[in-house]
DNA sequence: TATGCAATTGCGAATGACTCGCAATTGCAA
DNA sequence: TTGCAATTGCGAGTCATTCGCAATTGCATA
């Protein structure tokens, strides 16, 4: 969360000016610890600033992914969707819960230990890793677990 | 790489039928060790059924994923695009070379403990895992480092 | 082997997230 | 305060994927 005036000047580095738009879209991933696709960003902005264009939106989006300020990540396998949230947060996967859509943030160590070891072995430098995780929740699990029982007939 | 007659029974168990199509559309993905998306799979097709429709590609690999023959992938960052393969391969995961665009599979065990663990420390159940990696392979990292370290001013 | 009908296909149109072109507006360096 | 390049709003465009529907076709059954 980088304050306003160092904004400025990050933006004014890249030869971009900071716009009440630029302030506004990443002030609102910036407070907000929900999972949003543009669409969200686009609705919570409009209601401080009506004239606010979809199209400003996703161009904001783009800069702040530019300068490194927020992540744009895929959840669970709808891929049609892009969402976002600011990098403040350290290393982290999603996963998404089949039952009750619900995105749970969980931490391994082994995804980073993955790609050390890939290097080692075979010389490629990774520049990004994309992971998504899905399945059931520790609250929905149970219920799967029945409904799938009875499908397969079994008791 | 199931045979003629137990994709049959395979198809009939589920109220479904071998059609042409189908069998045209499995054995191209058989076949082959490249990676294909949809359109690319309708150009083979094609070739060997000039009346193929596009939808029906579409369909029919809906069919092969949910029958759990073949799986739907996302590569590097276009995840505007998928990508199919049987699942007769193992388990592997893809980088995507952002040099020369080769897709390269790597493998790792890291990504099952990942889950193994996340399950036991907080109860998900995982039941996919969307892996994929992007970054430069070993030919095209060098030059890569180089032009980086020429962008940046260093020597 | 012929029949009936539900599953499937081909086709064109629709969807929906995202992008673009362009004229009007607006940060901001001088 | 001015000038102009960066940015916005807007409508139209893109493109992978999906849908509706009439025509076709596997295949269980007679």
């Amino acid at each position: 969360m980088a304050s306003k005036k160092s904004l400025t000047a990050q933006l004014r580095a890249s030869g971009r000016r900071l716009t009440p738009q630029r302030r506004l879209i990443l002030s609102i991933l910036d407070s907000t610890d929900d999972h949003l696709d543009a669409d969200e960003v686009f609705a919570r902005a409009r209601r401080r600033d009506s004239r606010l264009n979809l199209a400003t939106v996703y161009r904001t989006l783009g800069v702040l992914k530019e300068m490194e300020l927020v992540e744009q990540r895929y959840f669970a396998r709808d891929h049609k969707r892009e969402y976002y949230e600011t990098v403040s947060k350290g290393e982290h996967y999603h996963f998404t819960c089949l039952g009750c859509r619900e995105i749970i943030e969980v931490e391994t160590p082994r995804i980073q230990q993955a790609q050390v070891e890939i290097t080692a072995l075979t010389g490629v430098q990774f520049t990004h890793a994309c992971v998504c995780f899905e399945g059931y929740c520790a609250d929905c699990a149970p219920a799967e677990n029945a409904s799938r029982r009875k499908h397969n007939g079994q008791s």
